[in-house]
Parts: C-alpha cells; structure tokens; sequence
DNA sequence: TGAATTCATGAATATGGCTCACGCACACCC
DNA sequence: GGGTGTGCGTGAGCCATATTCATGAATTCA
C-alpha cells in the first residue's frame, strides 16, 4: 500500500522553498495546520524524522534532504505531465522543450524557429539553457524534449543526428593586421585580447582545439554574453573573437567585421540534435529534425 | 491545483499489465468500482478519454499510452524512495544498485562482492543487467546508483572513475594449435568455432577491435550465457573464446585452458565505476568506488 | 438463449484530509 | 521582565471524497 503521495513531495518543496509551514501553506492554498498534520502522520507511518524541530524553525534532517531531492526531480515530471494530458484535451499538440548546449546551437535555432512554428501552430516551443546535470542529462531526465549540441552521444536511449555543419573561424575588426590573411597561427594571438561567452575555457573550441594544443593563450580574455555586443566590441578593435562563419558573414553587413580561419585547415563543427527513442515518432518531433534535416542539404 | 496523483498512475499501470479493471481492482486492493470512478473522473478533470471502451474491453488511448510512459517511468522512482526511506528508519543505510552493462563487468564484481557486503552490512546490494534506455540511461533515470561498464562518458551529472584494467585473450582448450603460441592473427581464427556470449558483434571486443578490423569472421559464432560452460566447451576442445586474462588464470586450475594474446600487443581494456555527481557523498557508494580503486592499486 | 464476465452508474457509506481553536515555545522589543 | 508577534503542534469535529454496494447494460461464449 503506497504512502508516500504527491502532496508529500509539494510540502516538503514548497516548505524548503519558503522556509517554514505558514509561507509553503499560503502557496499550496492550505493551512499551516493542513501541512503540519499530513508530515506528521507520514512521519510517523514511516517512522523516521523528515524535520529538525528547532524552537519553531524547521529544518530538514538527512531523509528530509533525500525526499526533498526525490520530489524536486518527480514533481517536474508530474506537472509537465498533467499539462501535457489538457493540451492533448485542446486539441493542442504539447511542447516542443529544447536545450541548448553552446551559443552556435542557440544562434542557429533562431534561424529554424520561425519556419517550424507556422508548420506548427499548435506546438509551443521553449528552449532552455542551464542544466544541473548537463544537456544529457536533462534529455534523460525528461527536463526537455531535445537537445542542440556539438557533443553527440550515440547511446542506446537516445538518437542524435548531424543537423548543420560550420566553421569557426577568427573575427577581426577594419584595421585589424589579420584582416585578409590567409589564416592565423596560434601564436598570432598571445599578444590578442581574446573575447568569448563566458563558458570554462575547455569548453571553448579556439581553446580546446587551437591555443591549448599550441600551448599558447592570449594576453587578455575578456568574457561577453550577447554576440550583438561582442561584435560591436570587435568591430571597434577592443579584441578579437571566435564564431561560426555564417553568423560572422550574417553580421559583416551591418558590421565592420571580417573572418579570418583558425589554422591552415579550419576548425570545422557540427551541430547534433538529440532525442530520446521513445519519442522518435512524435510527429511534431520528427518534423522538427526533419526540417533541421533539409535546411542543412539545401546549404550543401 | 495538482489532480494528477499516485493512484491515478497506479491505475493506469495496474490496468495496462492485467488487461482488465476487474483483475487491476485485485491487484490494488480495491473494488473495480473504485477504479472506475476514479479513472472517469480524472477524465473528466482533464477533459480527455484515456480508454477506449469497446465492449467489456479497456484499450488505452493515445493520452492512454501518455500516461502510462509516464506511470511506468514515475511509479518505481516513488516506491524506490519509500522503500529507501524505510531503510534509513530501520536504520539500514539503503540499497546500492548497480547496473552492468558487460560479462566481464559481472565477473570483477563478484570479486569486490564479498569484502563490501562485510564492510557495509547495512547495505542491500542488488544487480541488474538489463535496460531499456541503455545504462546511462538507467542511471540518469534513477533506475540504479552505480554502472560497471567498459565504456564511460564523462559528462556533467555523472562521474566516471576506472577502477580495473585487463587484458582480453583467447582462450584455448588442451590439443589446441595455437597453445603456447606469443600471440594469435586475425587469419588463423577463419577455421575455429568461436564461443561468445550471447550480445551484438559489435559489443564484442574481439570482433570490434581484431576480427572487424581484419575483415576476418570465424567458421562458426556460438553464443552461451554462462562462463562455467563457455570454459568448459572451449576445454573439450569444441572451440575457443575470449575473455579477461585474469578469468581466464583463475579457470586455468581448474579446466585444461590456457591464454594466448590476441594480436602483437595484446587487447587492452579498462572497466569503470560511474556514479550520478548528485550521489558523490553518499559514504556507501563513495565506500564501493575506494575499494574497487584500492583493489586496482593493489594489482598493479 | 442463458450464463458468465466486464464496465458504468447512482446512492450510501466511511475513511481520512482539512479546518478551527487553542496551547506552547521562541524571538524581539520596549 | 513582561508584553507581543509569529510559528508549530495537537485534538476535536466537520466535511469532502474515495470507496463500496447494489444494480443495470453490454459483450462474449457455450
């Protein structure tokens, strides 16, 4: 006989989430008396302390911790679930939820956005950035639906298929002394003020696959969110940066800006999407890999 | 306001595995009245059939089979954490479930088996070998807490540690023209029988890393489940096999085998602990993953 | 066609969740 | 130090609702 009940976990949430039985009441539309009783009584069929009653804060002991993790994963999923089931009532067709693992999938989504939401009008899309345990992770655990990234995973569970292929290559600005070369060596940067995202250094490919390698890094690095931003700090010669060439050839219009290859054979990348097998015949799904699909062969 | 409760999953679940409301009623300790109350209003509630009714049958509807994904994936994810739970009251430390995903995984466990059952008596251990979603799936999925494989995946959200290194060889029985020998060709295996267990090529290594290479196959593929009768085929001179050295060193007082390397240098093959990175400080698993790189140590 | 099985339905029931009212403990503050 | 405010715990009682009971309708099978 099952005890342990969803109202369970949306207590000891919203309790950890607002520190005392009053405030998590409020937010579940309950009483304080309502929460108090109903951990009482879960308590004591379990036999175990989920709080440390300290005069009257409450604080959770190692099995309240545990379910707290326990209801911060399943609590998600049950939610998502249940608005799933009413918009399949609608006649809606549910959410499209995709993550992001790099700033290039980001950029090149918008380019994909557009046309997928006329095809389908009834399909919310939503993308999400920051995963506690990694884009994989997040797919597994059912946070999103799929994920953009450059860093496949051919695993059983999962289907990832190339989607866009590009090069990374060197931005300099109008008076730049590599505007127009050839290509760039390693060393060309350690006198360069170097601008990224701001994302681990390992995770950047200029560092990973080009100055690592030669053992060299520039004078300055210099982090910066938005790639508006960081051009326009390029194109003003604060420094140089390292983008998809597309988008660098997409700015150079409005933009003082020029590319320049990294090395004598480029960096080229790819961009993977990645879905889980058991939703491989969501129609909506497919055809979001699908059109991925035919816009990279209509580049080639 | 939440309507998507246990008991509805249960249903759906209940119902799914017995084919009827009448045998699912049973199986919950209830009335099939109940169960069809229960499951009319939630339909109601969301505004959509989960059931196609024909006849005296049930047949989930495409939100049916929704549902029930999310029963089948949710429901043991609850029982776990209530039965984890329960332990930690009785003061057991919990249960350590660990996933394998290769023979050899299974046969350096049984090794470490033994001494950490008596340095953890509190601790319930418990293997499995199947998954639906592959093994990082299943420990992304909270299905086990720790997986034995060869091949790790070092993402966020996960930690991979190696904790035993080997080398695959071929095992010959006593009359056997390759006894004795340094080491052995792709070529010479084109005449043998080749006994392996029973999973894909290429999750072979002697085919993914000797024969594929060498676009060489065996005579004969035989698949047997069990080491015992693999050894003891490969003894009466019915074929040869392949496995770890040191598997084969402790058979060897036992059975009339003997290992030859395969190819000039030998296949060298590692095993690693993955555990979730939100697991890293629980003392019993952070416990198995010092003994398993102590007794690396202790080899080497 | 009748017997057996299965699900649906409405009314009755009872289990258990929730509120109310109150007491207690602690913190803060004149 | 004694108010005063705030938060939690507890018991009683109410009431919602999950469950059962009794029954009917539909289907399958002999």
């Amino acid at each position: 006989m099952p005890l342990l009940e969803r109202n369970h976990l949306a207590i000891v949430r919203a309790v950890a989430e607002h520190g005392s039985l009053t405030a998590a009441a409020e937010q579940l539309h309950l009483t304080q008396s309502a929460l108090s009783h109903t951990m009482r009584k879960l308590e004591d069929q379990l036999g175990i302390a989920i709080w440390h009653r300290e005069g009257r804060s409450l604080r959770p002991t190692q099995a309240g911790e545990y379910l707290l993790a326990v209801a911060n994963r399943l609590i998600p999923q049950l939610d998502h679930a249940e608005e799933r089931l009413r918009q399949f009532a609608r006649g809606e067709r549910g959410a499209l939820r995709i993550g992001m693992e790099c700033h290039p999938c980001y950029q090149w989504l918008l380019k994909l956005a557009s046309p997928y939401l006329a095809a389908w009008p009834a399909v919310d899309v939503d993308v999400k950035q920051k995963f506690q345990f990694g884009g994989i992770g997040a797919l597994f655990g059912y946070e999103i639906d799929m994920l953009v990234t450059p860093d496949p995973l051919f695993k059983p569970g999962l289907h990832f298929e190339p989607v866009f292929d590009y090069e990374q290559v060197l931005v300099v600005g109008p008076q730049h002394a590599l505007r127009g070369a050839d290509y760039v060596r390693p060393e060309q940067l350690s006198d360069e003020t170097l601008i990224t995202y701001p994302v681990d250094t390992d995770r950047l490919d200029i560092y990973a696959q080009f100055l690592t390698p030669a053992g060299i890094a520039p004078r300055r690095h210099k982090p910066i969110e938005t790639t508006d931003i960081m051009l326009q700090m390029v194109a003003s010669g604060r420094g140089v940066a390292a983008l998809p060439r597309w988008l660098v050839e997409e700015y150079a219009t409005r933009l003082d800006i020029a590319p320049v290859r990294l090395g004598k054979n480029g960096i080229a990348k790819q961009i993977f999407l990645g879905i889980r097998e058991a939703d491989a015949d969501i129609d909506y799904l497919r055809a979001f890999v699908e059109l991925a699909r035919t816009s990279r062969e209509a580049e080639a």
